[in-house]
DNA sequence: CGATGTCTTGAGGCACCTCAACCAAGGTGG
DNA sequence: CCACCTTGGTTGAGGTGCCTCAAGACATCG
């Protein structure tokens, strides 16, 4: 079951939190820091495979992950879903439910994980005090905007092999910024879940791991991936064909 | 070219315009409309098949369409682009460079086109003062999120007829709030359009017409679509296969 | 009226899917 | 501690949905 956890004096706060540099935090002066202790009051513990939430509960708040990884998804009438989004230590999700008051995906926890809860009438009028925390929102939706429209030219217009290519380059770039190694980081989802989120089956994507490990680019022990030739993985982008 | 037009005294303003209900003042007191003057104080026309902006231009504002039909899209590095949006009148665009200051996105009029021009920092100030606004902002960009999302769910997982009844259907709701035939309705785009934006060649997107047309769900002549049978079209949504 | 862009239709190929068997790792209970 | 099961991953064989290439029909417009 998920767990709620309120915040006290003692506990750690986003002005000394290390994920300041990617979480909300993120641009802001340290004086302005300071109040976001009126933002984060609650924390929730979510078990791997336990919903944080579903499509059509109330919404009444966003998610930045402190430890741990979250995976989203929506759905449609003939039960057919698709993984919007995952989402690292740092970052900030739940973003599509902001101004209707509903969910409109799901989020699951793919591991033992924690998230600070922001509520969104918290974050209403806070903002309206603290111009660049406003600001810090707007980079986020922004943010979710411009993410899915890459995902879109992804998923319409590039071939498997480069949708996997982009994916792992993607992870690279933000394990790296966790101060994870950029070569060498260890995925939290199945090759099911890496195939819808990039609209392949897992069979495809499993042949994929296998030919990019037998073409030298990357090495793979499970979901522990070692990135060998990054520069190859990026010139596959760039090919129109073949 | 492009042509800028001043407002003044005379020019029509949000309050009297006919798309109020869908565009930015949707759900705002009229009071609060009056106020939308200081935000709307040019237009701009863009001829059929011009730029209104291209990726890597200075953004300063969002744009909602008057009159004509603008699409956005994107592109990588080998030069394969995807259209992310088709906007009608009434709607709003240009949202995802809000927050960055520069675009990431080109919008192109696919027929002779007058938008609304909303500068980034009005928007910032009036919203401040004004919190309905500052809520049809975050309505506008939780939208644009969702709906990304929705057609990613498209792109990842319906098959090509459903992708393209699912556009259909789409297309037709959106005309119907303009205040068109739900029923027959003249689309914009060229096939190749369509067929980027489903993640399809013009050749695939052209035989699907065809062939709804021949098994009676529309008719066609050229970009006119005449729905016969929305039902059958709702119903491809929802079977699991062919 | 020709010129040009757009759409349709056909034939063939291939990238990815489907179905299916097998394997590896980890957990459980006797 | 080992048989057993479960879950996730790999690999193969065959099928097919969509793409590619190509030709022709239609609109639209100077």
């Amino acid at each position: 079951m998920i767990k709620r956890l309120l915040l006290n004096e003692e506990s750690i706060h986003c002005a000394n939190c290390m994920l300041g540099h990617i979480c909300m935090p993120h641009g802001m002066g340290s004086e302005d820091i300071e109040r976001l202790a009126e933002l984060v009051k609650e924390r929730i513990r979510i078990p791997k495979g336990e919903f944080l939430y579903r499509i059509g509960h109330k919404a009444n708040a966003i998610y930045s992950i402190r430890t741990g990884t979250i995976k989203t998804h929506i759905e449609n009438h003939n039960g057919h879903s698709q993984i919007t989004g995952f989402f690292l230590p740092g970052e900030v999700f739940g973003l599509d439910s902001m101004a209707t008051g509903q969910h409109l995906s799901h989020a699951v926890a793919l591991e033992d994980t924690e998230v600070c809860v922001m509520h969104t009438d918290d974050l209403a009028t806070l903002s309206q005090q603290l111009p660049p925390l406003q600001h810090q929102v707007n980079r986020l939706l922004t943010g979710e905007i411009s993410r899915s429209h890459q995902q879109l030219l992804s998923l319409g217009a590039l071939r498997s092999e480069q949708r996997l290519a982009s994916f792992l380059l993607d992870m690279s770039e933000r394990f790296t910024r966790l101060g994870y190694s950029s070569q060498e980081f260890r995925l939290r989802m199945s090759r099911e879940e890496i195939g819808n989120y990039l609209g392949l089956t897992l069979e495809t994507t499993s042949r994929l791991f296998s030919r990019f490990q037998k073409e030298g680019l990357i090495q793979t022990q499970q979901r522990t991936i070692k990135i060998l030739d990054r520069s190859a993985l990026f010139n596959l982008l760039k090919t129109e064909h073949a």
